[in-house]
Order: structure tokens, then sequence, then C-alpha cells
RNA sequence: CGGAACGUAGCGCAGCCUGGUAGCGCACCACAAUGGGGUUGUGGGGGUCGGAGGUUCGAAUCCUCUCGUUCCGACCA
């Protein structure tokens, strides 16, 4: 490609609401330009590597013998009623209208149409397993979009759907898409971890996330130091700590606590370690028919985070986890949250696994103003339902029963799920089995977020100057920077000579053609477009033979003979 | 959805408090010089100051409303 027919949008200066590195150096790079909140076009420049992030996941894709679709994004609601979303979904679901009034949205992800697909295109468990995917623009009305298109609104995202006719059969899949991940990763050259998690809102069994480790991710990934256990923060099990509570060694006793209403104001107050007062949160429990939710009380130790994911799984609790609005609690506790504590409650209590360990501990007495000191389980209140509650915490014993948490950021860049008959019975995506019996198929998905995989690799590959790409995800390999183009014939000959040359063999090139450019633009451009290799050509250098080379990323630069040049360049891409 | 901030040329900003003919840097165009790491000079083009209403002789500036964008907290590839 020659600059002089190519859009190089660099910036000088970095846009003012761009934050996150990688938003800064996209547009800084002219990858992208921001249409609307969430909205963003992709520059030639962007585009190019968007499409080789696509050529990758798609020959691993076909590689693992699945077979490419492409779905509209735009859905008919009657297919979200009948898998139950249409309710389910909330706000991050775009709905529209067309001319004759019915009702569509916009694509969020494809299970209810590839379902609908596939129950009228299998019918027998002859044909299974099956498993198609699509790399297709995907729509969710985020309340928040943010750091350029790592949260956007408009997303690429491959997502691919399979069909069984057994566990087995998905798991084997399951399996098989995980390493077909892995190999999308690598090629890809990011550091990534594939992570334990949550189903999320799609529900059903087994599910991972494939994580780009990076300190603005916004997800916590608990990691064993002593196993290869990973798992996202949400899901990371907290164990019961080992040992035996220590014996009670101090009376119970209230204590007058004015205007101490937090675990730091309260533990200052009476001089106690965090993890000696126990915090105690009211949320809404699950309705019984024909009554309002009750609160149910959940405690734990004041150090300690309240997991929202693994509340919400209890029984008893309502999803989405929802805290009691303040005024229920004053009119049916009778005191403000500042001075709730464990004893005396008359709704259901529940204490996470740590706090059940604490002996002589404090909390609040249910009475504005005051907390109870010396507090013990089994002689002051009954343990009742324990469970546990609580995000993990460095340090923390790892679930995997070897090593302790240790807990990174990470950015996620897949998901892989195990629906079960999640959707095929809602929607009766039937298939006759050997004996002839009608069952649901068993189906997984299996997520990419393609334009968000641009993004974690920046954050992962830059410095100073720009963006540092890896060679598979470049948008050239190859920068050729002329000195003195209008003048020197021998530059300019040798210039297109090399073009010529290595385009011809298949090395994207971006010759700096440009008549006025001065050599200082170039590289700085080059250095921040990331590009790997850069060729400098000049007089004094084609005098004695030789061109610069300068690599992006360890900045060194070399004379390299041009009769070897070809060569050299072949063994550097 | 709660909290905060900001909208002035393509980008980065000043001007606003204390109302009086809209400015700077970068980028862009022309010419010239320069030419081995964001060069320099001269000359130019481009903005109904997010929008609507109000106050005023007069509003970028003061007031009200509105739209947009971003940041901080609960959701997701």
């Amino acid at each position: 490609m020659r600059a002089s027919r190519f859009l190089i949008a660099t910036l000088k200066e970095t846009p003012s609401d761009a934050v996150a590195i990688s938003h800064q150096l996209m547009l800084r790079a002219g990858l992208i330009r921001q249409l609307a909140s969430g909205l963003y076009t992709w520059l030639p420049l962007g585009l190019r590597v968007l499409r080789k992030v696509e050529k990758i996941i798609r020959e691993e894709m076909d590689a693992a013998g699945a077979q490419e679709v492409l779905m509209p994004v735009v859905q008919p609601a009657e297919l979200w009623e009948e898998s139950g979303r249409w309710e389910q979904y909330g706000p991050e679901l775009l709905r529209v209208t067309d001319r004759h009034n019915n009702g569509f949205c916009l694509g969020p992800t494809h299970e209810e149409v590839i379902t609908d697909l596939i129950r009228g295109e299998i019918k027998s468990y002859k044909q299974l397993p099956a498993n198609f995917y699509q790399v297709q623009t995907k729509f969710r009305d985020e309340v928040r979009p943010r750091f350029g298109v790592m949260r956007s609104r408009e997303f690429i995202m491959k997502d691919a759907y399979s069909f069984h006719s057994s566990q087995d059969s998905l798991q084997e899949t399951y399996d098989g898409m995980h390493q077909a991940y892995c190999n999308i990763f690598d090629r890809i050259g990011l550091d990534y971890r594939p992570v334990l998690a949550d189903t999320g809102s799609i529900g059903g069994d087994g599910s991972h996330e494939f994580h780009v480790l990076a300190s603005s991710g916004e997800d916590d990934i608990a990691f064993s130091t002593g196993s290869d256990y990973a798992a996202n923060v949400e899901l990371a099990e907290a164990l019961t700590p080992t040992g035996e509570r220590p014996a009670p060694s101090e009376e119970k006793q209230e204590v007058a606590t004015p205007d101490q209403h937090s675990i730091d104001e309260v533990s200052a107050a009476l001089n106690l370690q965090a993890d000696q007062v126990l915090k105690t949160l009211i949320v809404l429990g699950e309705a019984k028919e024909g009554e309002t939710q009750p609160l149910v009380a959940l405690v734990l130790r004041g150090d300690h985070e309240l997991n929202d994911i693994k509340a919400e799984k209890l029984p008893n609790i309502a999803e989405p986890l929802t805290f009691a609005p303040e005024d229920r609690i004053k009119e049916e506790l009778g005191c403000g949250i500042g001075s709730l504590g464990p004893i005396g409650l008359n709704i259901d209590v529940v204490i996470d696994r740590a706090a059940t360990m604490v002996a002589d501990f404090a909390c609040g007495a249910n009475k504005d103003g005051f907390h109870l000191t010396g507090v013990n389980w089994g002689r002051d209140l009954a343990l009742s339902t324990v469970a546990d509650l609580r995000n993990v915490v460095i340090g923390d014993p790892s679930p995997c029963g070897a090593g302790t948490i240790e807990i990174k950021r990470g950015i996620e860049v897949g998901h892989i799920f195990q629906l079960g008959t999640k959707y095929s019975e809602a929607m009766s995506a039937t298939i006759l089995d050997e004996n002839g019996k009608s069952k649901p198929m068993t189906m997984g998905c299996y997520g990419i977020g393609v334009t968000r995989v641009v993004a974690a690799s920046i954050e992962q590959n830059y410095d100073d100057n720009g963006i540092m790409w890896p060679a598979s995800l470049a948008p050239f390999q190859v920068a050729l920077v002329p000195i003195n183009l209008h003048k020197s014939e021998a530059v300019k000959a040798k210039c297109e000579e090399l073009y010529e040359q290595l385009t011809a063999a298949g090395i994207d090139v971006l010759f700096m053609d440009e008549v006025k450019a001065r050599i200082g633009v170039m590289l700085a451009n080059s250095e921040l477009m990331g590009i790997p290799h850069n060729i400098i050509v000049g007089d004094r250098g084609l005098d004695s033979g030789s061109v610069e080379y300068k690599n992006r990323r360890d900045g060194e630069k070399q004379d390299i003979a041009v009769d070897g040049l070809f060569e050299f360049i072949q063994s550097q891409v």
C-alpha cells in the first residue's frame, strides 16, 4: 500500500475523552473514530487489524469443525418471547418496531435465531453433533459504554452454537472449543488465561472465560499460587477457614456508638480490627405466593465483600440481588443501616463461612447508636444458615486445595458455555433419538469479542511512542521509509524495487511515498501505528550498499546490505 | 439508574467570574527555504461559541430548560 493513497489519520494530541490506553492509541493511530456514544467507525488501518483477527478465528473455527453461517442483526420479538428473554433481558436489549407495528430487537446475541433455525433443519440424532458460527455485529444498549471499543454498544462478535444428542457429546465439543480458543489467542499473541466463570443470565452448567491479563481489565481473576486453577472472582469459592473457632473470652456488652455507621468508623471507635466486626446487609428475599418480598440478612466479616452472584443463587434470596430500601429496614427492623446486627432479628439470616469462625466479635445492636461487643456464636446467638457469600481475597486458601489466592485484572475476550437444554426446551428444538423418542437437543455456545480483542492486544503491546503490534495482527508488516524521495533517483528506484519485491512476496508493506513527508514524521507515524519492521532508504546508505532496518519492538537499528535485504525481511516477518 | 464534570474550528485548549465586533497551538491550503528522527518563514481558509427560550441597548459570557459527551459506582464478548 502506498501512503499517498491510504488514509493515515494519526493525531499528535490525545483526544480528551479517551481514558484507556487502547482507546487513546486507537484514536491517535487512526484505527477508529467515534460516531456517538459506544458507536465507532473502523478506519482503513483499524479494519486491516480487525480482519486479521477475524481470519485467525475463522481458520481455527473451521479447523475445529464448525460451519460458518450469517444470521440477521434484526430479530423478531416473537422468538425472544418464546425463549422468555423478551421479558428477562432488560433495557440492554434495543427494541424497535417496524412500519407494520411488529416488534423486533437488535440482536445482542443469537441463541434464539440459531435455535429457531436448527429446530427446522435438524430432526435426527444422526445429524448431530453440529456446530455453527458467525462473525456478526451485535448490539447491546450498555448503560455506560466506555474505553472505546472495549465496551461499546455495537461490536463484532464471533459466536458459535453447538447442538448435541447427549451431554457427553456436548462435553467433547466444549473441550474442542476450549482448545480452539487457546489456539486462537496463542496465534493472536495475547497473554491470556482460561478461567472458570459464572454462566450469567444465559444459564446452564459449565463455563469458562478467556481473559487477557491487563491492569485496565474490568474483571478480577483469582489464581492459585499452587496450581493452574483460575476463576473469575465472582465465582471463586471462598472455603471455610480451617481450624477451630476460638473459645469466647469476653462477655457480651452493649456500647454506645453514636455517629459510627461504617465498618471503618465502628472498628476505629471500638479499637478493633475490621475482621473482628461483623456487618449485616439486608437484601430482598424470594417472595411467597401473593406476598411482598421478605427481608433477608446477610452477615459477613467487616473486611470482606459481598459477592452478589453467590448470594442471589441462594434459594431464599431474590434474583437479581437487591438491597432493601432503608425505610423498610427502619420500619421492620427498628434501626438504621449502620446499627444492624444478627442478634434478635426475626428474619432469615445467612452467615458467611468466614464470619462463623470469629469469636468475641462486634456487631450492630439493632438499636440506633449502639453496637455489641464480645459476641459469640452458640453462646449469644445460634448459627443459622451458613453459606459462601463473599469474594475471595488475596491470601485465601485456593479452592483447588493447593496454594493461596492471588488476584489480577482481566479483560474478557472469550466465553464458552454449556447451555444444556435451556433454549431447546423453551423453543421446542427436539430430535428423535436412537429409540425414536423425541428429546430436546443439548446445546453449547462460544463467543469471542472480536473488536475487543483488538483493544485488548493494544493494552498488552504499547510503549510511549504508540502501538507495538504482534506480527499476527499488524496492519502492515513493513514500513518502507524513503529519505529525500523527491530528490534522489537512487532512493526512488530502490524503494520502488523493494516495494514491488516485498509486495509480490505477500508481505504487507506501507510505502511512505508522499513526496513532502519528512523522515521524522514518517517514523513517528509508523511507530504510532505499530508497524513491526521499518526499512529506511537513503542516499548515504545506498552509497555504501546498505539500508537501515529498525525494529519497532526493541528499537534496534542495524544496517543491512541491500543485496540481502529481501531475505532478511522475509526472515523477520 | 444514582453521583460528578464538560460542550468555543478536524484535534488540544484560552476567553466566561467582572456582558461590548471570537482567540491560541496543532492540523489544513499557497509560496519559499530546509531536507538522515514530529523543520522554519510568510500569507491564507475554516467556528450562527451544542440547541431553544429568557434578561439586556448589547450574551460565548448571566438565568431557565433541553440535547450530547465523558468520568466514578451496580450488568456483559
